[in-house]
DNA sequence: TATTACATATCGTAA
DNA sequence: TTACGATGTGTAATA
């Protein structure tokens, strides 16, 4: 693994490194006082102080300061980046094409920089969606209630896709709006929406549901509702279902502890 | 400023320099393989691989992979780092009391550790937004059209707040809304809705109007609008004005070259 | 402490 | 490329 670590380095020194970690297509983690110049969505600026400055190999660059998740300026990835030396001081600058966006880095007084081919092939396992509901649904119906039989997933209507279509054990449709969190109003209205579709639409459910004098039922599954959400479902009489997301990771992506 | 670095310690000397950081509040940035265990508003896991792990002293906890500008994972500031050995790894973990979160990090093949107290007293100055807008607005009304006059600014009305009303050279009452990007269907609607409350709701400019026999525009401000909001906005009897959200930086606050 | 709205939101996916 | 929705959204302002 390609790997330099430089202290205190001169400006001249230091841009070598960054050169070489750029055509290498390295990882760069550098610490220094800097003053930092944004133009694109916005506009910004952020005068002398130490920040930690991450250029990463598919072209996103972040700046960190001291405080907050967030860093306080940055780009996204596939943005380009190049250096070079302004007097004694190294210039760093990414830019984007669309939308157009550049951020200027100009570097004195650095602490440490270094470079290094990260080796990292594992990507983020996650459970507790939506998706992970859907499928825990399917597979087990009865969590909704007992008789009920799922039969189509994201089917299209006019104003979207239901989650969840099925029936329930005396042969009305249902029609399920699937959240990972607490429903608020617009989960409500999205899923009356649905509901107004699937009547005013010519489709093979209605004209059974027609012939066969059975109803259309809505839905709203999720692990709690918001009380204003709870209203406005009852006025449009449209169920409410507690329903927790699972919250278990899928076996065959358990961690084996000797991968590396 | 306090500053050290250790380039490929044992884990049992990482440990202590990590305790040591965190006593002096430091920012710690650690470069080393790694496996995480994430559970709370959701539940991860990642498994072994090289990332960059940031700690900063308002509690924040980032852990970098070598793509993408958002951390992999992370928390929040004020959550409470403590480290620990368990055989010859280092571990780390954050933990947020509400809502409860845990990262858990096992650490080991540490390429190198860092601490420091970070001088950085500067706040990043932006502009571009819908506050500016406003601010420039209420400055330079003309730039609506000749005889606007801003009244109330956040104008509370039952669906929210209208960003400003104010009046044209004729009395009529404009109901403004701002947007300091492109706006969608979502600003046109919105912009329905506080039209509507502002007719059917009981107020002083409402009675005012209906005695002078007045209209109520509602106008949709924005650098541009999408195809289809043009539309809908033209439907539904809303103006278009297109202004560009102010871009200059407060002159106060110019960057000073030599402030360190 | 909880709620709300904004953000250079970022990021994925589908058209 | 653009549009749309989900996010462990984060963050500031507000109640």
């Amino acid at each position: 693994m390609k790997y330099k670590i430089l202290e205190k380095p001169e400006c001249e020194k230091a841009y070598e490194l960054v050169e070489e970690a750029l055509r290498k297509r390295a990882t760069i983690i550098l610490f220094a006082c800097c003053r930092v110049e944004y133009e694109g969505r916005a506009l910004s600026q952020l005068n002398w102080g130490e920040r930690i400055i991450l250029i990463k190999p598919d072209g996103s660059f972040l700046i960190h300061q001291d405080k907050k998740v967030e860093p306080v300026n940055w780009q996204p990835p596939k943005s380009r980046t190049r250096c070079y030396l302004k007097g004694d001081r190294l210039m760093l600058e990414s830019h984007r094409r669309t939308p157009k966006e550049l951020l200027s880095v100009e570097v004195r007084h650095i602490q440490f920089i270094n470079y290094a081919n990260v080796e990292d092939y594992e990507e983020l396992e996650q459970a507790g969606y939506e998706k992970d509901m859907s499928d825990m649904i399917m597979k087990r119906p009865h969590i909704i209630e007992e008789g009920f039989t799922p039969k189509t997933r994201e089917y299209a209507v006019e104003h979207g896709f239901i989650d969840i279509l099925g029936k329930d054990s005396d042969g009305n449709l249902m029609i399920l709006e699937l959240k990972a969190r607490k429903a608020g109003v617009n989960a409500v209205k999205q899923l009356k929406r649905y509901l107004q579709d699937m009547e005013n639409t010519d489709n093979a459910y209605l004209k059974e549901c027609k012939v066969q004098k059975k109803k259309i039922r809505g839905l709203l599954v999720a692990p709690s509702i918001m009380d204003d959400a709870l209203e406005l479902s009852e006025e449009e009489g449209i169920e409410f279902v507690s329903v927790e997301p699972p919250r278990e990771l899928k076996r065959d992506k358990k961690i084996t502890l000797d991968a590396f």
